[in-house]
DNA sequence: TAAATCAACTATAACGTTGTAGCTACATAA
DNA sequence: TTATGTAGCTACAACGTTATAGTTGATTTA
């Protein structure tokens, strides 16, 4: 085992001081050339890397951004980061990734070790919790300390930070209009406790269609899945209760506000013999493999999470390299893109 | 803004010593239980936290795991990161991600930043262009600078360090074995090209379970999907391929080495009315959503990513801990298990 | 020839901690 | 009375770095 070597160490083996090591391997005019030179040779010949974490402690900057995110093993959120990683990469930050499970006292637990630790900026996706129980000192307490946060996809609004969020009432509405333009009004949605923000949107965007093709709503049309911790109860649920409505209700399209939920849709009609999309048509919202490798593919509204992740990541940098002011808030929107697939 | 309180603003405030606030927050008998308390007091009123870069630096310790992996918008390492992420933070450290996405290059550069900055250990499954280049200096260098490595799926042999695999052989033999019970003698394996380790053990292990029961191997029931980068690509050429052996030989089963290509393979069985399992049966490995959420169902063989995430960071935290030597190298197996659904 | 200039270096403080050693005033023991 | 002990504190060094402010000794300038 090779210890790093430093520079008290490279200073005593050439018996000069350590400003000179110093200063000699910043190039710098203060020192003779032919000094600099040999100690540079020496440095190179041992391998010397400055210690980061000194280095950190005296510019208080780590060159490390910190990541909350409700979970990993989730299609969306993995892009998001991996776009996060190499923007910031690319940058010269590293990244530490920290997962609430949507749990709120998780979620402040993760906060406050990023925010006394080893990082400079948060980016951060609140947890269904958080957003349910709409406390959000700890993310108020980060700024305050002049740690700059981004928030995407799932924000809130009473917190100053950079946001990054998608157009999802707007996505919802075209969705469901291009589902109306195919001659289907009996559109059944799928999403999430009225909680959730993004869900709460896609859920208006829906209605705001209807309304605009004077369809009444109705609805035993909504189903909003109850979150269990432990998706397979989720599901289960998600699965009686469609098949309760198919056998009530007359549904030519489903619109679902995930892919778990479209898919799991998908699973149930194909159990129950229904033809999609010649009986029903689906769309569903995140683009992912689901979707993708289910058949019939799903058609999908794309959230664009590579440039979500890049914005968010951009924002930040930004404001941490002071080429944004750290006052001024921004809030990027993001266009979602349906891509039609062979549900609809 | 309120920067944080630091110890020598205490001592300034209260007119002691900066010892003196140190050890009274370490609740040291050295000091009078009045100043003790006085301080206490004083400390929690400001919401005082050490300062962990300081500590790091004193301490030589940052309490930070590196992850490197090649890809993160993959089911098995977003499920193996999720678990390193859940134990490291139950033990007190964070984890900083880095991504290789299966460059030589990128995982050297990526290898070097942590190995200088805020990291104890890595925790690493190697890129497939390092695996077929053979260059592991990066690991070793690591390595000699006392910093413990845990490799994991993918792993070499010849590096001094933990390794956490999964019995790969044993559960491409057995999954045959499985097909071939189920009177299918004409298997097709779908596998990666042949340096990458874990793709190379399923293939040996197909290749033993034929020997077994006496089928002689046909080299056209092998596809070895070539590496493209960028997925597109590397799907129509499976497709391609796929679709020409159909054309010239029987087929009855076929087993991929992971669910992407186990996935595809259903889609051009689909397009081409094959019956799943009636005509073909399939097996794969990798157990993620796409074999759930595909119809039918794939039949999959996990590799408990789970297990693995938590037991690397097991063996790489009680080495950081000192609960284990640092010369002794364990590498731990884990046993796949076959999940049957409809596709076989 | 004394003062000013300059090249080439060194010393010091600071970033925020902690552990060890040292100091002071007072109480106790011999 | 003098030594010893001890409670309660402080000083200092160190972790590795860098920026600022010195310190030399030699050379140039008036």
């Amino acid at each position: 085992m090779i210890r790093r070597i430093t520079l008290k160490e490279i200073a005593n083996e050439l018996n000069v001081s350590i400003s000179t090591v110093s200063k000699s391997l910043k190039d710098s005019h203060e020192i003779g050339i032919e000094t600099r030179q040999k100690i540079k040779a020496f440095a190179k010949a041992h391998n010397y890397r400055p210690n980061n974490i000194a280095l950190s402690l005296k510019n208080r900057k780590t060159k490390t951004i910190g990541v909350i995110i409700p979970e990993i093993v989730h299609h969306f959120f993995s892009i998001v980061i991996n776009s996060i990683e190499k923007f910031s990469t690319e940058n010269g930050y590293n990244v530490i990734i920290a997962v609430s499970n949507e749990s709120f006292e998780k979620e402040v637990l993760n906060m406050e070790t990023l925010a006394n630790g080893h990082i400079d900026g948060i980016i951060m996706s609140i947890a269904k919790e958080t957003l349910k129980k709409q406390d959000f000192h700890h993310i108020k307490e980060t700024i305050d300390l002049g740690i700059p946060v981004v928030l995407f996809d799932r924000v809130i609004n009473d917190v100053k930070c950079d946001k990054v969020i998608v157009n999802d009432k707007q996505a919802a509405k075209e969705a469901t209009q291009a589902l109306i333009d195919d001659k289907r009004n009996n559109i059944l949605l799928i999403t999430s406790e009225d909680y959730v923000s993004v869900g709460n949107l896609r859920t208006e965007g829906y209605l705001e269609a209807l309304k605009d093709n004077d369809i009444t709503p109705d609805s035993d049309l909504i189903i909003k899945v109850k979150d269990k911790k432990g998706s397979q109860l989720e599901m289960s649920f998600l699965e009686n209760e469609l098949e309760k409505v198919l056998k009530l209700k007359k549904v030519d399209a489903i619109l679902g506000v995930n892919e778990i939920y479209a898919g799991s849709a998908l699973k149930v009609l194909k159990k129950n013999k229904i033809k999609v999309p010649d009986q029903i048509a689906i769309i569903s919202f995140t683009d992912g493999v689901i979707s993708r490798y289910s058949s019939p593919s799903l058609s999908t509204i794309s959230q664009h999470g590579e440039i979500m992740g890049e914005r968010a990541a951009k924002l930040l940098i930004n404001k941490l390299t002071g080429k944004t002011n750290s006052n001024e808030h921004k809030t990027e929107i993001i266009n979602c893109s349906l891509i039609k697939r062979e549900s609809s």
